[in-house]
DNA sequence: TTTTATTGACTACAGTTGTAGTCATATGTA
DNA sequence: TACATATGACTACAACTGTAGTCAATAAAA
């Protein structure tokens, strides 16, 4: 089965397939710097989380002196697709337009978000 | 907060909803035979997670005879709102779009998912 | 160079989750 | 009536999670 990650790390992983410089990776306190906005962790936390990725497949590292650098093992796409299919399965029985239609209700949509949606459609549509 | 509610819990949490005779409740051995064919969980965790339900405020009981009658205490549309909005916090940044993008793309759309998407944005344009 | 801060390795610990087991009792069945 | 069965109450237990703490080595700073 596809490797299981849990809500706190997969804030993780989102730090680190959305920082641009993933090609070289980042060290432990720079993953603890940028979320230092969202979370309130000691830096030992984000290390804990950060090995347990690694042991989980998701991270690998590379040295680079006395520290590591952590980069996705992972792709961000297969990821979420994944996610996000088991996720309308179990809530949504599998369909997506109830889904949309909660966000739609609770909080929303952005123009953004309509138009992509329209496209979407559009292309589907063909 | 809102009580939160594990995978498996869902799974019974669905069945309550999902059952029309929810207005008289069901006992425990209904809830397990109407899971044999997706779960192959003997009664006993069956009866586990309905306590569990029970005592974490999801699920309210009341005897009939020597057995209790389960009913869903939380509304299926909040519970399933917020989960939406928490998922695509988490997972998409909170943007619809992309969301449908990715389950379009691994699994498609059925027809009613895409004509109730059109109605939908039809509505939320206006 | 002595102190201080950083880092990885290992350990901790309670709460949640999945998945039951045991026991006593009530009940239906032979 | 005597036994098999269903049921609720309570217990079990390891894996996973969130959230760190300790320790030893190293590097940076004073």
């Amino acid at each position: 089965m596809a490797i299981k990650i849990s809500g706190a790390e997969l804030d993780i992983m989102n730090v680190l397939w959305q920082s641009g410089d993933a090609q070289a990776g980042l060290a432990a306190s720079d993953v603890h710097v940028r979320l230092a906005n969202d979370k309130d962790w000691t830096s030992r936390t984000v290390k804990t989380l950060l090995a347990r990725l690694v042991e989980k497949g998701a991270l690998t590292t590379e040295p680079d002196g006395r520290r590591y650098l952590y980069k996705t093992a992972i792709s961000e796409t297969d990821y979420k697709t994944k996610a996000a299919g088991q996720f309308v399965d179990q809530i949504f029985a599998g369909r997506a337009a109830p889904l949309v239609a909660h966000l739609a209700d609770s909080r929303g949509l952005s123009e953004a978000d309509i138009s992509e949606l329209e496209k979407l459609l559009g292309e589907l549509k063909k």
